[in-house]
DNA sequence: TCTTAACTTCATGATTTTGTGAAATGAGTG
DNA sequence: CACTCATTTCACAAAATCATGAAGTTAAGA
């Protein structure tokens, strides 16, 4: 057994699906057109599609798409694919999605340490505000030491689950 | 032994230091006088100023430490406190800081599963791209689960530290 | 009760961000 | 090499965000 077709879907509620969440991410910090692009892509099936696609899906110009689509491959979250023998980008997004997105965010993160270090330089090591960036160091040391076990661990349970739902991957 | 006095710290490099981190929160997503006020907060000693003092520290109005100090109170960053007796707000950083921005942000990314359960609905659970929402859930899922034994973890190895330290909490 | 100090609210102006249309680029096709 | 079509770039306009000053509110102290 495999997944069922697409069946009928309403295309104004898939619609609104796609302005909510977006909206939550957007929330969150990320552009908005930005997480409008994202949220449509996760909302196709085959998680494909092209600008001039997803210009007409949200009704933006394909200006607009270009630049959303700029900002999420920076960001690593989604693909640009082109066929050989076509003029048409096809935007992918990643199958492994969470995994790549903690990772990224992670990445970023260490960043700031480098910022967070002289901080408490600046601060005095031995002071009370030194010592408590000295301590969020400290928290992402551990975070950074803890992850890969635990993205492993997720891994090994997302294959689980696609066993369970006949996915072959 | 107990930590340093401050001893003498540029305060030139310190509102440097300020402006680069509260750079770092606002391309996270943070607002950016409030990304301000708050790295302020984590530089003071005591970690504890008036409304007053922050508007004299950052060069701004009254009015912006109002909107900013709102808006952490909001997503519980920073808290108020008045002594009795007197008219001056006191604004303090939490002392567990990390453990609070964590388990914060969790119960946000609550609110999030039921957007994404409406999606997976609307789209259909056995589509492919029902299915892709559906392995989202189970993400936020794995990370529920996991996250109160690395939060009572980190609480271990923070007290160590403090040992390590000499702060007595 | 009147004054003063600390903070908040609100309307306004400034800055920044965002999306658009039009022109440019560039890759495939005849 | 010219044509076509998908995408990108760019200047500009619209919209959202932000910080401010001034007026308003609240509570302490005289």
């Amino acid at each position: 057994m495999s997944v069922a077709p697409e069946s009928q879907r309403d295309p104004t509620a898939v619609l609104k699906f796609i302005e909510r969440y977006a909206g939550h991410l957007a929330d969150a910090g990320m552009q908005r057109m930005a997480a409008r692009v994202f949220v449509a892509l996760l909302c196709e099936d085959s998680g494909r599609m092209t600008a001039t696609d997803m210009a007409e899906l949200l009704q933006v110009s394909p200006a607009a798409i270009s630049g959303a689509v700029r900002y999420l491959s920076h960001a690593n979250m989604v693909e640009r694919e082109r066929e050989p023998g076509s003029r048409r980008d096809y935007y992918v997004v990643n199958d492994d999605l969470w995994y790549d997105v903690v990772t990224r965010r992670e990445q970023l993160m260490h960043r700031w340490e480098i910022t967070m270090r002289e901080g408490m330089e600046i601060l005095g090591e031995h002071t009370p505000a030194g010592l408590r960036w000295k301590e969020t160091l400290e928290f992402y040391a551990f975070m950074h030491e803890r992850l890969p076990q635990f993205m492993a661990e997720w891994r090994e349970r997302r294959a689980e689950l696609h066993r369970k739902w006949g996915l072959t991957d």
